[in-house]
DNA sequence: TTGTATCTGTGAAATAAATCACGGATATAT
DNA sequence: ATATATCCGTGATTTATTTCACAGATACAA
């Protein structure tokens, strides 16, 4: 299949929508509610959701259960994925036990840290390991996602074991940027750079859109 | 002036490259390493670079200083802003103590709870204040920026008060999309979303761009 | 039942953005 | 000194994305 990059950004918060509108138990949503939701117009969201090949129903919107089921199907938004935490400070052990991730799908699987140190003083109930033994584990668990929270020092190196060990995609949070080779799905989440995103706004009043993170 | 918005989100990725550029001494950066670090083709950084009005220098590329300098003054990213933290739980705390976002010219210089136990029991060097407080220290430290950690459920009423009390930017950690006046410049930094965006491209193969935080 | 206000779906048109392609410069090597 | 490999700058071209506009549908109100 081949989506443009941007609706594949928008389908993927739009899913976060259909999440928490299901949870609420709300059966229909219209495009102009998605639209408002996410920051972009109803012709774009229709559109998306044409380009996906879901229907809705006239004058109602579209069946959240069911939109969200066929976008789940088609981007396997449904499917369960393993990941791991490269780093546990401040960060990383926040994000270890964030229990969100799990209800979205997103199971971390474990978490690695070099300092032994940590390790040891780490409370937490995933299972977590010296850096060493990445390979193995990734392998072992299939993990598919690797989620970097080391010093940006230690970024490139950190995803380069990562790849090594076999992951497929990679989420960035040191201020570094890495470079993959270009079968590896990378994104970056650099606080700094959202913050700039909002100040450079401030200067060349355009209207929002949605940003890919 | 108006820029494309990818543009504004590339140039803000490029200042922070830059940024790490200087720390290491760096004196000249090609378009193609700039490129490459946020994930782009040179041509399209070299057409960013060109609608900033700033000129490199052929077969050396661009001085790293002088770049980050026009960048800078051109969309004020040099300008130096305050934000604040609204939610102190494991994220918020973290962010609190983020000593990096000073350094890249945002100033935390507040953080807000609703609950005095957590207030009490924080150890930071950042001034803390009960909810009831924001409307008051946002005006007399003129705060623009307000980040939002709060669970799900409190981050639409909290947005808004931010808003009340005169903020201009708001930038989101919580999973739930805001609704917010058009004026007010606004993000989200929804991690699932970012998931989930590279699980999808581990269907639709294409070629990885930027993604708007 | 009849109107009317919404909503979707979708080609067509308009915008926006990325690529191409190549001239002009100039470091660097020989 | 000359050749060569880079690297920028920028119109032109192509491609991608959004917006428009309007034809169905149909819930809902009167
Ligand atoms: N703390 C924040 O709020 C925050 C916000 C935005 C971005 N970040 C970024 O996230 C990253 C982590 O931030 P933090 O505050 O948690 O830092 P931290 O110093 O608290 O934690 C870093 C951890 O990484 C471990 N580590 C270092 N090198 C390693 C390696 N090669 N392999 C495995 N583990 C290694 C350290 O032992 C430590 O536990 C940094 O890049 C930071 O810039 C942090
Ligand atoms: N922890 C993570 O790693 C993580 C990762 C991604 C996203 N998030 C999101 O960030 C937000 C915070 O997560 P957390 O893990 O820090 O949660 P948390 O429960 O540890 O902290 C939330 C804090 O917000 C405060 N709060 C609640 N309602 C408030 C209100 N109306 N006004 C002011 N303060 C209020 C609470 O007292 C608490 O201190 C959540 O929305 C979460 O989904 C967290």
């Amino acid at each position: 299949m081949d989506l443009p990059n941007n609706t594949i950004d928008r389908v993927c918060r739009i899913f976060g929508c259909l999440e928490s509108l299901e949870e609420r138990q709300v059966d229909f949503v219209s495009s102009k509610d998605l639209a408002q939701a996410i920051g972009t117009t109803n012709d774009t969201i229709r559109k998306d959701i044409s380009l996906l090949g879901v229907t809705g129903y006239t004058r109602k919107g579209y069946s959240v259960v069911s939109l969200k089921k066929e976008l789940g199907q088609t981007l396997k938004l449904d499917k369960k994925r393993k990941a791991c935490i490269v780093g546990l400070g401040r960060l990383g052990t926040a994000l270890l036990d964030y229990e969100r991730f799990k209800q979205d799908g997103f199971e971390i699987v474990a978490g690695f840290d070099n300092s032994i140190n940590k390790l040891e003083r780490i409370k937490t109930h995933i299972d977590v390991f010296a850096i060493s033994e990445m390979e193995n584990i990734i392998a072992q668990k299939s993990i598919e996602l690797g989620i970097i929270t080391v010093p940006a020092n230690n970024a490139q190196e950190v995803a380069d074991e990562l790849i090594k060990a076999g992951v497929s995609g990679i989420l960035n949070f040191s201020p570094e940027k890495i470079v993959v080779p270009k079968e590896i799905i990378y994104l970056d989440m650099d606080f700094t750079s959202a913050l700039r995103f909002i100040a450079a706004r401030f200067i060349t009043n355009k209207l929002r859109k949605s940003r890919v993170a």
